[in-house]
DNA sequence: AATAACTTTCACAACACTGTGCAAGTTATT
DNA sequence: AATAACTTGCACAGTGTTGTGAAAGTTATT
């Protein structure tokens, strides 16, 4: 008779293929978004049965997946504070591009496909920290005022998805999407070329840094 | 004995129906791309057994309905010629639009999706002439120079792409989107957003003009 | 009115995949 | 070594769809 009903604890290796699992999921649906759960399988040493011994269901496993990531991006790019609205815009594209260039795929897939609901959920400060800045920087007359903030807020949104998608296609290198995406994130709120290419220059925190 | 081998022509009806299924087709997939032929079948008023009379398979009629339409887009583009590069981008972006806006969907998915390449194809001149005129405008110094101008053209495309999916997600008002992808094109090839704004106002051909 | 062209209806095979049941195996934990 | 936890393999039902076949009906064309 100890503390909890169960007789004993859940096995140890049980919790690792369960990461196996997701961690299989990540690289293969990365390739192909609807490949069968048999290709997971394989790819995370279990069969096919098991991975029904964790998760319910298909879209069970792809949710969780999506919702670690969008987790892991959200509190990545939570830590983004700059008094500068473009600044801050600039760093947060910037860091989305670290956090998420290694699943291209499933990133615009997890954003654009049926699960963006619940991708949207997790990124809801994200998005509201975007719209935070665009408003700040109209205020200030950084950031152009002819355009909605709300459609402004998502059309920026679109250009870092854009870059993205270009980078999904084709093997567009890390440090490259790293100053595109940034470029194309002040593009999109008004900046002139010049002045975008300017802004990443001066600025040291904008520089890439090689990974970890 | 007469001119041709086959005994009598095909009748009218007949080709009628075929044009039923792709009018119908072209509604029913822009709402749903996914849609079984049943849809579209009911759609158009005939029965699902009906289209296989008309069209091998269901990839051969979305080939068909989609490369109908980037003939359409190819034509209505390839039309546009104008000694300034930046007016001859922003003229492509405005009829681009004016051209699919009533498919949002159907025009994203058909540039995005698996059918790409048969897009690609029919709308090769298109894409070359974007790129023509980025690489005219890079040499005059109108656009930017910072980017690669393959990658430039591909990026301006996801721009208003970008432009596109914002507007298959939300009712984007026509004329409001019209002004939006000329805004975005020109954002991404290096304008700050004054000088497009103002760059559109002063040109009397892209004006939004309603529908014929 | 005759005839070929076209459509319909119903039935059915095939496919690719999901999700479940169960018996037999393997492995971590005690 | 005992036991519960976990995995496996196989079989199978279910689903939603595509594509075909064939007989019977309808309609444009001559």
């Amino acid at each position: 008779m100890s503390t909890t009903p169960s007789a004993r604890a859940p096995r140890r290796d049980a919790t690792e293929n369960r990461e196996a699992i997701l961690a299989a999921a990540k690289i293969v649906l990365n390739r192909d978004p609807k490949a069968p759960l048999e290709a997971i399988a394989a790819a995370s040493g279990l069969s096919r049965r098991s991975i029904y011994a964790h998760f319910a269901n298909r879209d069970d496993l792809l949710r969780e997946l999506v919702s670690l990531g969008a987790l892991r991006v959200a509190s990545a790019l939570d830590t983004v504070t700059h008094p500068d609205p473009l600044t801050r815009l600039a760093l947060i594209a910037s860091r989305l591009w670290h956090e998420v260039e290694s699943v291209r795929v499933m990133a615009v897939l997890a954003v654009r496909g049926p699960l963006a609901s619940d991708t949207g959920t997790a990124l809801r400060s994200v998005r509201s920290s975007v719209r935070e800045a665009i408003s700040d920087g109209r205020a200030d007359g950084s950031i152009r005022q002819d355009v909605p903030v709300d459609l402004l807020a998502r059309l920026v949104e679109g250009a870092a998805l854009g870059v993205l998608e270009e980078a999904a296609r084709t093997p567009l290198p890390a440090e490259e999407g790293h100053r595109l995406v940034i470029l194309m994130t002040l593009g999109a709120v008004g900046l002139g070329w010049r002045e975008a290419g300017n802004f990443i220059d001066e600025r040291p925190d904008l520089q890439w840094k090689d990974a970890d």
